[in-house]
DNA sequence: CTTGCCATGTGAATTTTTTAACATGGCTCT
DNA sequence: AGAGCCATGTTAAAAAATTCACATGGCAAG
Protein backbone atom coordinates (compact mmCIF):
# COMPACT_ATOMS: atom_id res chain seq x y z
CA UNK A 1 0.00 0.00 0.00
CA UNK A 2 2.70 2.63 1.07
CA UNK A 3 0.52 5.36 2.17
CA UNK A 4 1.01 8.92 2.48
CA UNK A 5 -0.90 10.09 5.65
CA UNK A 6 -0.34 8.09 8.73
CA UNK A 7 -2.56 7.47 11.84
CA UNK A 8 -0.82 8.85 14.97
CA UNK A 9 -2.92 5.80 16.46
CA UNK A 10 -0.73 3.47 14.22
CA UNK A 11 2.55 5.04 15.18
CA UNK A 12 1.65 4.22 18.88
CA UNK A 13 0.85 0.50 18.10
CA UNK A 14 3.51 -0.23 16.44
CA UNK A 15 5.88 0.69 19.57
CA UNK A 16 3.36 -2.17 21.23
CA UNK A 17 4.42 -4.48 18.63
CA UNK A 18 7.63 -3.51 18.64
CA UNK A 19 7.86 -4.38 22.44
CA UNK A 20 5.51 -7.67 22.45
CA UNK A 21 7.64 -8.86 19.27
CA UNK A 22 11.20 -7.88 21.15
CA UNK A 23 9.46 -10.20 24.03
CA UNK A 24 8.48 -12.71 21.43
CA UNK A 25 11.72 -13.18 20.24
CA UNK A 26 13.62 -13.74 23.94
CA UNK A 27 11.53 -16.44 24.44
CA UNK A 28 12.12 -17.99 21.25
CA UNK A 29 9.62 -17.43 18.90
CA UNK A 30 10.44 -16.52 15.06
CA UNK A 31 7.36 -16.67 13.51
CA UNK A 32 3.84 -15.05 14.47
CA UNK A 33 0.67 -15.05 12.64
CA UNK A 34 -1.45 -10.98 12.89
CA UNK A 35 -3.89 -13.32 14.97
CA UNK A 36 -1.50 -14.46 17.81
CA UNK A 37 0.27 -11.23 17.73
CA UNK A 38 -3.05 -9.26 17.97
CA UNK A 39 -3.99 -11.88 20.80
CA UNK A 40 -0.91 -10.70 22.65
CA UNK A 41 -1.72 -7.02 21.98
CA UNK A 42 -5.27 -6.37 22.40
CA UNK A 43 -6.11 -5.46 19.24
CA UNK A 44 -7.43 -6.73 16.22
CA UNK A 45 -5.99 -8.69 13.66
CA UNK A 46 -7.01 -6.41 11.06
CA UNK A 47 -5.74 -3.74 12.33
CA UNK A 48 -2.16 -5.46 12.61
CA UNK A 49 -2.26 -6.11 9.19
CA UNK A 50 -3.49 -2.74 7.78
CA UNK A 51 -0.87 -0.93 10.21
CA UNK A 52 1.77 -3.00 8.93
CA UNK A 53 0.16 -2.06 5.19
CA UNK A 54 0.93 1.25 5.59
CA UNK A 55 4.72 0.66 5.27
CA UNK A 56 4.99 -2.57 3.42
CA UNK A 57 4.17 -6.04 2.93
CA UNK A 58 6.41 -7.42 5.71
CA UNK A 59 4.61 -10.91 5.85
CA UNK A 60 4.60 -14.37 3.81
CA UNK A 61 1.02 -15.15 3.14
CA UNK A 62 0.37 -18.68 4.59
CA UNK A 63 3.01 -18.87 7.08
CA UNK A 64 2.62 -15.44 9.05
CA UNK A 65 5.67 -12.75 9.88
CA UNK A 66 8.96 -13.60 10.99
CA UNK A 67 9.87 -11.89 14.03
CA UNK A 68 13.27 -10.29 14.19
CA UNK A 69 12.61 -9.42 10.08
CA UNK A 70 9.42 -7.77 11.33
CA UNK A 71 10.94 -6.16 14.36
CA UNK A 72 13.68 -4.34 11.78
CA UNK A 73 11.02 -3.87 8.89
CA UNK A 74 8.96 -1.69 11.82
CA UNK A 75 11.94 0.06 13.36
CA UNK A 76 13.43 1.09 9.97
CA UNK A 77 9.56 2.57 8.86
CA UNK A 78 10.05 4.58 12.06
CA UNK A 79 13.15 5.75 11.65
CA UNK A 80 14.45 4.55 14.67
CA UNK A 81 17.41 2.19 13.08
CA UNK A 82 19.76 5.08 13.28
CA UNK A 83 21.25 7.08 15.96
CA UNK A 84 19.29 10.79 17.55
CA UNK A 85 21.81 12.57 19.20
CA UNK A 86 19.21 15.04 21.83
CA UNK A 87 20.25 17.95 23.88
CA UNK A 88 18.47 18.09 27.19
CA UNK A 89 17.43 21.70 28.70
CA UNK A 90 16.81 21.83 32.28
CA UNK A 91 18.93 19.30 34.70
CA UNK A 92 16.45 19.50 37.85
CA UNK A 93 14.89 16.06 39.16
CA UNK A 94 13.60 14.58 36.05
CA UNK A 95 16.44 15.81 33.36
CA UNK A 96 19.21 13.99 35.71
CA UNK A 97 16.98 10.88 36.20
CA UNK A 98 16.88 10.82 31.94
CA UNK A 99 20.64 11.42 32.03
CA UNK A 100 20.88 8.70 34.14
CA UNK A 101 18.18 6.08 32.47
CA UNK A 102 20.46 4.57 29.74
CA UNK A 103 17.77 3.19 28.45
CA UNK A 104 17.81 5.82 26.28
CA UNK A 105 20.87 5.12 24.69
CA UNK A 106 20.14 1.46 24.32
CA UNK A 107 16.98 2.71 21.88
CA UNK A 108 19.36 5.03 19.96
CA UNK A 109 18.16 7.95 21.80
CA UNK A 110 21.88 9.72 22.44
CA UNK A 111 21.61 12.27 24.91
CA UNK A 112 25.06 14.51 23.63
CA UNK A 113 24.32 17.64 25.83
CA UNK A 114 22.73 18.66 28.97
CA UNK A 115 21.68 22.46 29.38
CA UNK A 116 20.50 24.47 32.50
CA UNK A 117 20.26 28.17 33.14
CA UNK A 118 21.34 27.94 37.12
CA UNK A 119 24.48 29.46 37.59
CA UNK A 120 24.74 26.84 40.32
CA UNK A 121 24.09 23.74 37.90
CA UNK A 122 26.65 25.15 35.09
CA UNK A 123 30.15 24.12 34.91
CA UNK A 124 29.38 21.09 36.88
CA UNK A 125 29.34 17.19 35.53
CA UNK A 126 27.12 14.57 35.48
CA UNK A 127 27.20 11.00 33.76
CA UNK A 128 30.19 12.60 32.36
CA UNK A 129 28.19 15.64 30.74
CA UNK A 130 29.22 19.38 31.54
CA UNK A 131 26.27 21.16 32.36
CA UNK A 132 25.91 24.34 29.88
CA UNK A 133 24.23 27.60 29.25
CA UNK A 134 21.64 27.09 27.28
CA UNK A 135 23.17 30.00 25.36
CA UNK A 136 25.63 28.23 24.01
CA UNK A 137 22.87 25.99 22.16
CA UNK A 138 23.41 26.85 19.00
CA UNK A 139 26.86 26.21 18.65
CA UNK A 140 27.27 22.71 20.59
CA UNK A 141 24.44 21.63 18.42
CA UNK A 142 25.82 21.93 15.04
CA UNK A 143 29.08 20.87 16.54
CA UNK A 144 27.49 17.55 17.97
CA UNK A 145 24.73 16.94 15.40
CA UNK A 146 22.22 17.80 17.57
CA UNK A 147 18.88 16.95 16.10
CA UNK A 148 16.24 16.57 19.07
CA UNK A 149 15.91 18.22 22.03
CA UNK A 150 14.15 17.60 25.36
CA UNK A 151 12.79 19.99 27.34
CA UNK A 152 12.67 19.00 31.49
CA UNK A 153 12.27 22.28 32.80
CA UNK A 154 10.00 23.75 35.03
CA UNK A 155 6.59 24.70 33.27
CA UNK A 156 7.31 28.93 33.06
CA UNK A 157 10.88 28.05 31.54
CA UNK A 158 9.54 25.70 29.00
CA UNK A 159 8.81 28.25 26.04
CA UNK A 160 12.14 29.64 26.49
CA UNK A 161 13.56 26.83 26.20
CA UNK A 162 12.03 25.70 22.80
CA UNK A 163 13.16 29.25 21.68
CA UNK A 164 16.10 28.28 22.27
CA UNK A 165 15.59 24.47 20.53
CA UNK A 166 14.67 25.98 17.53
CA UNK A 167 17.17 28.91 17.20
CA UNK A 168 19.47 26.42 17.43
CA UNK A 169 17.91 24.48 14.54
CA UNK A 170 16.55 21.61 16.19
CA UNK A 171 14.57 19.35 14.23
CA UNK A 172 11.69 18.08 16.97
CA UNK A 173 10.80 18.29 20.99
CA UNK A 174 9.85 15.91 23.28
CA UNK A 175 8.65 18.61 26.06
CA UNK A 176 8.36 16.95 29.52
CA UNK A 177 7.50 20.42 31.41
CA UNK A 178 3.64 20.41 32.20
CA UNK A 179 3.12 23.61 29.83
CA UNK A 180 2.53 23.97 26.06
CA UNK A 181 4.93 25.69 23.95
CA UNK A 182 4.43 27.44 20.43
CA UNK A 183 7.03 26.82 18.03
CA UNK A 184 7.04 26.81 14.10
CA UNK A 185 4.64 24.52 12.58
CA UNK A 186 7.19 22.46 11.08
CA UNK A 187 8.72 21.36 14.22
CA UNK A 188 6.71 18.57 15.59
CA UNK A 189 6.44 18.67 19.31
CA UNK A 190 5.41 15.52 22.01
CA UNK A 191 4.06 16.30 24.96
CA UNK A 192 4.64 13.79 27.85
CA UNK A 193 2.25 13.75 30.30
CA UNK A 194 3.10 11.66 33.55
CA UNK A 195 -0.29 11.86 35.06
CA UNK A 196 -2.32 11.34 31.75
CA UNK A 197 -2.24 7.46 32.59
CA UNK A 198 -3.26 8.25 36.36
CA UNK A 199 -6.23 10.42 35.63
CA UNK A 200 -7.23 7.84 32.70
CA UNK A 201 -7.11 4.95 35.42
CA UNK A 202 -8.64 6.44 37.83
CA UNK A 203 -11.39 7.61 35.58
CA UNK A 204 -12.04 4.10 34.74
CA UNK A 205 -11.62 2.91 37.92
CA UNK A 206 -14.38 5.54 39.35
CA UNK A 207 -16.60 4.57 36.51
CA UNK A 208 -16.23 0.73 37.12
CA UNK A 209 -17.66 1.47 40.70
CA UNK A 210 -21.29 2.96 38.99
CA UNK A 211 -22.05 0.05 36.53
CA UNK A 212 -23.04 -2.09 39.01
CA UNK B 1 -25.52 15.57 27.37
CA UNK B 2 -24.04 12.97 30.30
CA UNK B 3 -23.29 10.56 27.90
CA UNK B 4 -22.35 6.89 29.06
CA UNK B 5 -19.46 5.91 26.64
CA UNK B 6 -16.60 7.93 26.81
CA UNK B 7 -13.62 8.36 24.29
CA UNK B 8 -10.37 7.44 25.54
CA UNK B 9 -9.06 10.13 23.41
CA UNK B 10 -11.18 12.48 25.37
CA UNK B 11 -9.98 11.78 28.95
CA UNK B 12 -6.36 12.58 27.35
CA UNK B 13 -7.33 16.07 26.52
CA UNK B 14 -9.03 16.30 29.54
CA UNK B 15 -5.44 15.83 31.23
CA UNK B 16 -4.35 18.79 28.47
CA UNK B 17 -7.18 21.26 29.35
CA UNK B 18 -5.98 20.55 33.14
CA UNK B 19 -2.86 21.71 32.44
CA UNK B 20 -3.56 24.15 30.45
CA UNK B 21 -5.95 25.46 32.69
CA UNK B 22 -3.95 25.30 36.02
CA UNK B 23 -0.92 27.50 34.41
CA UNK B 24 -3.66 30.18 32.99
CA UNK B 25 -4.62 30.13 36.84
CA UNK B 26 -1.22 31.12 37.54
CA UNK B 27 -1.26 34.11 35.66
CA UNK B 28 -4.40 35.89 36.72
CA UNK B 29 -6.83 34.76 34.00
CA UNK B 30 -10.34 33.63 35.44
CA UNK B 31 -12.31 33.74 32.62
CA UNK B 32 -11.78 31.67 29.34
CA UNK B 33 -13.47 31.33 25.61
CA UNK B 34 -13.15 27.52 24.22
CA UNK B 35 -12.12 29.21 21.01
CA UNK B 36 -8.71 30.60 23.61
CA UNK B 37 -8.25 27.47 25.37
CA UNK B 38 -8.63 25.58 22.34
CA UNK B 39 -5.89 28.02 20.85
CA UNK B 40 -3.22 26.95 23.80
CA UNK B 41 -4.22 23.49 23.61
CA UNK B 42 -3.80 23.33 19.80
CA UNK B 43 -7.18 21.51 19.19
CA UNK B 44 -10.77 22.52 17.59
CA UNK B 45 -13.05 24.87 19.58
CA UNK B 46 -16.12 22.61 19.01
CA UNK B 47 -13.95 19.27 20.36
CA UNK B 48 -13.61 21.05 24.22
CA UNK B 49 -17.18 22.12 23.75
CA UNK B 50 -17.83 18.53 23.18
CA UNK B 51 -15.57 17.20 25.52
CA UNK B 52 -17.24 18.75 28.48
CA UNK B 53 -20.24 18.09 27.45
CA UNK B 54 -19.84 14.60 28.04
CA UNK B 55 -19.83 15.22 31.71
CA UNK B 56 -22.48 18.51 32.40
CA UNK B 57 -22.81 22.22 31.49
CA UNK B 58 -19.82 23.76 32.87
CA UNK B 59 -19.80 27.51 30.91
CA UNK B 60 -21.69 30.22 30.79
CA UNK B 61 -23.22 31.12 27.86
CA UNK B 62 -22.15 34.08 25.91
CA UNK B 63 -19.38 34.57 28.71
CA UNK B 64 -17.04 31.80 28.92
CA UNK B 65 -15.81 29.27 31.64
CA UNK B 66 -14.64 30.25 34.58
CA UNK B 67 -11.34 28.86 35.72
CA UNK B 68 -10.74 27.94 38.61
CA UNK B 69 -14.73 26.42 38.62
CA UNK B 70 -13.89 24.96 35.48
CA UNK B 71 -10.72 22.73 36.57
CA UNK B 72 -12.86 22.01 39.64
CA UNK B 73 -15.31 20.50 37.55
CA UNK B 74 -13.20 18.67 35.17
CA UNK B 75 -11.40 16.71 38.25
CA UNK B 76 -14.36 15.70 39.81
CA UNK B 77 -15.59 14.18 36.21
CA UNK B 78 -12.34 12.26 35.98
CA UNK B 79 -12.27 11.10 39.60
CA UNK B 80 -9.34 13.20 40.63
CA UNK B 81 -10.64 15.50 43.70
CA UNK B 82 -9.92 12.47 46.07
CA UNK B 83 -6.65 10.48 46.92
CA UNK B 84 -5.83 6.83 45.64
CA UNK B 85 -3.62 5.14 47.74
CA UNK B 86 -1.21 2.93 45.30
CA UNK B 87 1.28 0.38 45.88
CA UNK B 88 4.37 -0.09 43.64
CA UNK B 89 5.90 -3.03 42.88
CA UNK B 90 9.35 -3.43 41.92
CA UNK B 91 11.83 -1.10 43.70
CA UNK B 92 14.65 -0.54 40.65
CA UNK B 93 15.82 2.42 38.91
CA UNK B 94 12.22 3.61 37.58
CA UNK B 95 10.38 2.45 40.93
CA UNK B 96 12.53 4.12 43.02
CA UNK B 97 13.02 7.70 41.22
CA UNK B 98 8.82 6.80 41.62
CA UNK B 99 8.99 7.18 44.82
CA UNK B 100 11.15 10.22 45.42
CA UNK B 101 9.29 11.70 42.61
CA UNK B 102 6.83 13.90 44.97
CA UNK B 103 4.68 15.26 42.53
CA UNK B 104 2.39 12.40 42.50
CA UNK B 105 1.24 12.57 46.18
CA UNK B 106 0.16 16.54 44.92
CA UNK B 107 -1.96 15.08 42.48
CA UNK B 108 -3.26 12.63 45.03
CA UNK B 109 -1.79 9.31 43.70
CA UNK B 110 0.03 8.39 47.54
CA UNK B 111 2.43 5.32 47.04
CA UNK B 112 0.81 3.44 50.51
CA UNK B 113 3.50 0.50 50.12
CA UNK B 114 6.85 -0.64 48.15
CA UNK B 115 7.10 -4.13 47.18
CA UNK B 116 9.86 -6.22 45.57
CA UNK B 117 10.68 -10.17 45.64
CA UNK B 118 14.82 -9.23 45.99
CA UNK B 119 15.75 -10.68 49.75
CA UNK B 120 18.92 -7.80 49.58
CA UNK B 121 16.06 -5.02 48.86
CA UNK B 122 13.40 -6.65 51.65
CA UNK B 123 13.33 -4.74 54.91
CA UNK B 124 15.27 -1.37 53.30
CA UNK B 125 13.68 1.87 53.84
CA UNK B 126 13.31 4.19 51.28
CA UNK B 127 11.93 7.57 51.46
CA UNK B 128 9.97 6.77 54.93
CA UNK B 129 9.17 3.22 53.20
CA UNK B 130 9.63 -0.08 53.70
CA UNK B 131 10.28 -2.35 51.42
CA UNK B 132 8.23 -5.69 51.81
CA UNK B 133 7.80 -8.88 49.83
CA UNK B 134 4.95 -8.87 47.49
CA UNK B 135 3.49 -12.11 49.33
CA UNK B 136 2.60 -9.33 51.61
CA UNK B 137 0.40 -7.72 49.16
CA UNK B 138 -2.99 -8.59 49.81
CA UNK B 139 -2.66 -7.54 53.89
CA UNK B 140 -1.23 -4.62 53.27
CA UNK B 141 -3.48 -3.73 50.54
CA UNK B 142 -6.46 -3.70 52.83
CA UNK B 143 -5.08 -2.49 56.03
CA UNK B 144 -4.28 0.49 54.21
CA UNK B 145 -6.70 0.89 51.29
CA UNK B 146 -4.71 0.87 48.40
CA UNK B 147 -6.63 0.33 45.71
CA UNK B 148 -3.93 1.00 42.60
CA UNK B 149 -1.22 -0.60 41.84
CA UNK B 150 1.78 0.52 39.74
CA UNK B 151 4.41 -1.83 38.45
CA UNK B 152 7.76 -1.26 37.54
CA UNK B 153 9.29 -4.65 37.18
CA UNK B 154 11.71 -5.51 34.76
CA UNK B 155 9.46 -7.16 31.90
CA UNK B 156 10.41 -10.80 32.83
CA UNK B 157 8.26 -9.85 36.65
CA UNK B 158 5.15 -8.20 35.52
CA UNK B 159 3.14 -10.81 34.89
CA UNK B 160 3.65 -11.72 38.20
CA UNK B 161 3.25 -8.68 39.87
CA UNK B 162 0.43 -8.43 38.30
CA UNK B 163 -1.53 -11.73 39.62
CA UNK B 164 -0.23 -10.55 43.03
CA UNK B 165 -1.95 -7.17 42.66
CA UNK B 166 -4.90 -9.09 41.45
CA UNK B 167 -5.06 -11.31 44.11
CA UNK B 168 -4.61 -8.44 46.23
CA UNK B 169 -8.02 -7.29 44.57
CA UNK B 170 -6.74 -4.03 43.30
CA UNK B 171 -8.85 -1.79 41.07
CA UNK B 172 -6.29 -0.69 38.83
CA UNK B 173 -2.58 -1.11 37.38
CA UNK B 174 -0.60 1.01 35.35
CA UNK B 175 2.15 -0.73 33.78
CA UNK B 176 5.68 0.41 33.39
CA UNK B 177 7.30 -2.67 32.62
CA UNK B 178 7.89 -3.03 28.97
CA UNK B 179 5.57 -5.84 28.96
CA UNK B 180 1.70 -6.85 28.07
CA UNK B 181 0.16 -8.44 31.33
CA UNK B 182 -3.36 -10.53 31.45
CA UNK B 183 -5.94 -9.40 34.37
CA UNK B 184 -9.59 -9.95 34.32
CA UNK B 185 -11.37 -7.90 32.16
CA UNK B 186 -12.90 -5.81 35.25
CA UNK B 187 -9.88 -4.60 36.30
CA UNK B 188 -8.62 -1.64 33.92
CA UNK B 189 -4.63 -1.35 32.87
CA UNK B 190 -2.61 1.79 31.82
CA UNK B 191 0.31 0.66 29.80
CA UNK B 192 3.41 3.78 29.92
CA UNK B 193 5.91 3.28 27.67
CA UNK B 194 8.75 5.91 27.66
CA UNK B 195 9.56 5.40 24.22
CA UNK B 196 6.45 5.74 22.62
CA UNK B 197 6.64 9.13 22.07
CA UNK B 198 10.29 9.27 21.08
CA UNK B 199 9.56 7.18 18.80
CA UNK B 200 6.77 8.88 17.13
CA UNK B 201 9.17 12.29 17.19
CA UNK B 202 11.63 10.50 15.32
CA UNK B 203 9.09 8.99 13.09
CA UNK B 204 7.81 12.77 12.54
CA UNK B 205 11.07 13.78 11.69
CA UNK B 206 12.14 11.23 9.54
CA UNK B 207 8.74 12.05 6.95
CA UNK B 208 9.13 15.50 7.38
CA UNK B 209 12.77 15.41 5.76
CA UNK B 210 11.20 13.65 2.75
CA UNK B 211 7.98 16.12 1.70
CA UNK B 212 10.15 19.28 0.95
C1' DC C 1 -38.09 45.62 31.35
C1' DT C 2 -36.52 44.95 26.87
C1' DT C 3 -33.10 44.48 23.25
C1' DG C 4 -28.82 43.04 21.41
C1' DC C 5 -24.78 40.49 21.85
C1' DC C 6 -21.98 36.54 22.14
C1' DA C 7 -20.15 32.07 23.51
C1' DT C 8 -22.08 27.84 24.92
C1' DG C 9 -24.27 23.37 24.06
C1' DT C 10 -26.03 20.20 20.55
C1' DG C 11 -27.74 17.86 16.36
C1' DA C 12 -26.25 16.98 11.71
C1' DA C 13 -22.58 16.35 8.31
C1' DT C 14 -18.05 15.01 7.47
C1' DT C 15 -13.95 12.75 8.14
C1' DT C 16 -11.25 9.31 10.09
C1' DT C 17 -10.43 4.91 12.04
C1' DT C 18 -11.60 0.29 12.90
C1' DT C 19 -13.56 -4.10 11.72
C1' DA C 20 -15.11 -7.58 8.61
C1' DA C 21 -14.76 -10.26 4.46
C1' DC C 22 -12.40 -12.11 0.75
C1' DA C 23 -9.16 -12.66 -3.05
C1' DT C 24 -4.15 -13.45 -3.46
C1' DG C 25 -0.07 -15.93 -3.46
C1' DG C 26 3.59 -18.55 -1.11
C1' DC C 27 4.68 -22.97 1.06
C1' DT C 28 4.26 -27.99 1.71
C1' DC C 29 3.02 -32.51 0.72
C1' DT C 30 1.99 -35.89 -2.60
C1' DA D 1 4.77 -30.47 -11.14
C1' DG D 2 0.25 -29.74 -9.28
C1' DA D 3 -3.26 -29.29 -5.61
C1' DG D 4 -4.63 -27.82 -1.21
C1' DC D 5 -3.97 -25.11 2.70
C1' DC D 6 -3.63 -20.97 5.22
C1' DA D 7 -2.37 -16.36 6.71
C1' DT D 8 -1.44 -12.25 4.37
C1' DG D 9 -2.75 -7.89 1.96
C1' DT D 10 -6.65 -5.29 0.41
C1' DT D 11 -11.15 -3.71 -0.61
C1' DA D 12 -15.56 -2.69 1.20
C1' DA D 13 -18.64 -1.94 5.16
C1' DA D 14 -19.32 -0.36 9.77
C1' DA D 15 -18.33 2.35 13.66
C1' DA D 16 -16.39 6.18 15.89
C1' DA D 17 -14.57 10.63 16.35
C1' DT D 18 -14.13 15.24 14.76
C1' DT D 19 -15.82 19.38 12.78
C1' DC D 20 -19.37 22.41 11.27
C1' DA D 21 -23.30 25.26 11.93
C1' DC D 22 -26.82 27.15 14.46
C1' DA D 23 -30.38 27.54 17.99
C1' DT D 24 -30.29 28.55 22.93
C1' DG D 25 -29.96 31.24 26.85
C1' DG D 26 -27.45 34.21 30.09
C1' DC D 27 -25.51 38.86 30.75
C1' DA D 28 -25.07 43.81 30.11
C1' DA D 29 -26.48 48.13 28.50
C1' DG D 30 -30.04 51.32 27.53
Amino acid sequence: MKSEHIPKATIGRLAVYIQVLENLLRDGTDVISSEKLANACSVNSSQIRKDLAYFGEFGVRGVGYYVQELITSIKHSLGIDRVWNCALIGVGNLGTALLRHHDFERRGFVIKAAFDCDPDKIGKELEGMEIVCPTHLKNQAKERGIELGIITTPADRAQRAANHLVDAGIKGIVNYAPARINVPPHIPVEYVDFFDHLYSLAFQVTLGSFEE
